[in-house]
DNA sequence: GGATTTTTATAGTGACCACTAAAGAACTTA
DNA sequence: TAAGTTCTTTAGTGGTCACTATAAAAATCC
């Protein structure tokens, strides 16, 4: 009677009802997807992990990798949300320290889930369509970097861009290695000292 | 009868001889590794491009992944050699901004193989052998790099060396998403300028 | 030439991979 | 209750994985 959904809350559907919840399978897939890697899960290891046989998986997915995309998606919405941070009216300098630092944070946070799941899906076996989906993931995500950045430094929004996602990539990677937190966010400090020379080359006030 | 090898040059093994020659064989599995990746070369895909049937190649090497374990040994000798590049005498802020170019370069200089072959295989399937393999030659390579600049920069080898670390699998990453030799040397030149404020925090010359 | 040694080729091994055909079970609609 | 719809279960599919048992072939040693 309340004004939840209007429309599929009291109809219910028509056949035999989905004994699994769709979110939690997403986030159960994530946690499995973030720990071991795509490749690492297997079909029978996602499906035991969500409580559901193979047919079931199937016909709520379509497939591992349309799952798995879906679990990105659903990662790229709630981690490092980059509207948090490029903020209108910020510098982009700062904007990117806070990224660095936010994602050196991030990938170290948890030992079980280390790295970004988005960059380390683009590094998997080269011609699987998961790679697919975490590239465009990640294209999406340093358009809207480089925009950004090129508000106010058209000039060099392009090399910024590149070197923030070769920056985070190596946090990615450093993060899965081992790496801990104040270890990461030492190299973002190193990182955000080069970036500072790059986007604001001249007037830098030195306060320390 | 002139001076070569003293043992095993005259003298012929007892068995049928072999069929193919290590070297060759090392030298085709490094480009292929380098262009797929561990995972996605498959044995019959190694042996059908060595020429050889699989148990002629167990015969010689043990597994896929000891004969993988050669094949990073013999990249590591051969690629960004650090002997060539930690100079005695050499200024740590210069052997790292020449080993960080040198690696821009070499990342992206064959678009077949693309990245560093070590850097990629570590961030492999988790407990596979191979990537024990490609840890162990990268570690000792960042043992190399922080004790020569610990030389003299006791107080910051390490971070130093952690940013090296990470910003050269960055690099690597950015390569093998397709990232050009431009693009990456610029990469590397940011990431330089921040390395040059961690290494030589105050008296720098600035010249330009 | 015959014995010994080593590598070769043939032809598989079982294990795992993502995925599915077929039929039974649980629900709504009429 | 019967029909229709959708999901679940059982029990597999063919394909690929790294790897190997067996025996023939090619060399040296005596």
């Amino acid at each position: 009677m309340t004004t939840k959904e209007l429309k599929q809350v009291e109809r219910k559907p028509r056949g035999r009802p989905r004994a699994f919840d769709t979110e939690t399978a997403l986030d159960t897939g994530q946690r499995l997807f973030h720990t071991s890697g795509y490749e690492s899960v297997g079909l029978a290891a996602l499906t035991d992990a969500l409580g559901v046989k193979p047919p079931s998986f199937y016909k709520a997915f379509g497939s591992k990798a349309e799952f798995f995309s879906l679990v990105l998606d659903r990662y790229a919405r709630s981690v490092l949300t980059l509207d948090d941070i490029l903020l209108p009216g910020r510098a982009p300098v700062d904007a990117m320290a806070a990224l660095l630092e936010s994602a050196a944070s991030t990938y170290a946070r948890d030992p079980h889930q280390r790295g970004c799941l988005v960059l380390e899906a683009v590094r998997g076996l080269q011609d699987d369509e998961s790679v697919l989906y975490a590239r465009k993931i990640a294209d999406s995500r340093r358009v809207q970097i480089r925009e950004f950045i090129a508000q106010t430094h058209p000039e060099c929004a392009a090399a910024a861009t590149d070197y923030v996602a070769s920056t985070l990539s190596g946090l990615s990677a450093s993060a899965r290695e081992g790496m801990n937190e104040a270890r990461l966010l030492r190299v973002a400090e190193v990182a955000v000292a080069g970036l500072r020379q790059l986007l604001q080359p001249e007037g830098r006030d030195v306060t320390d």
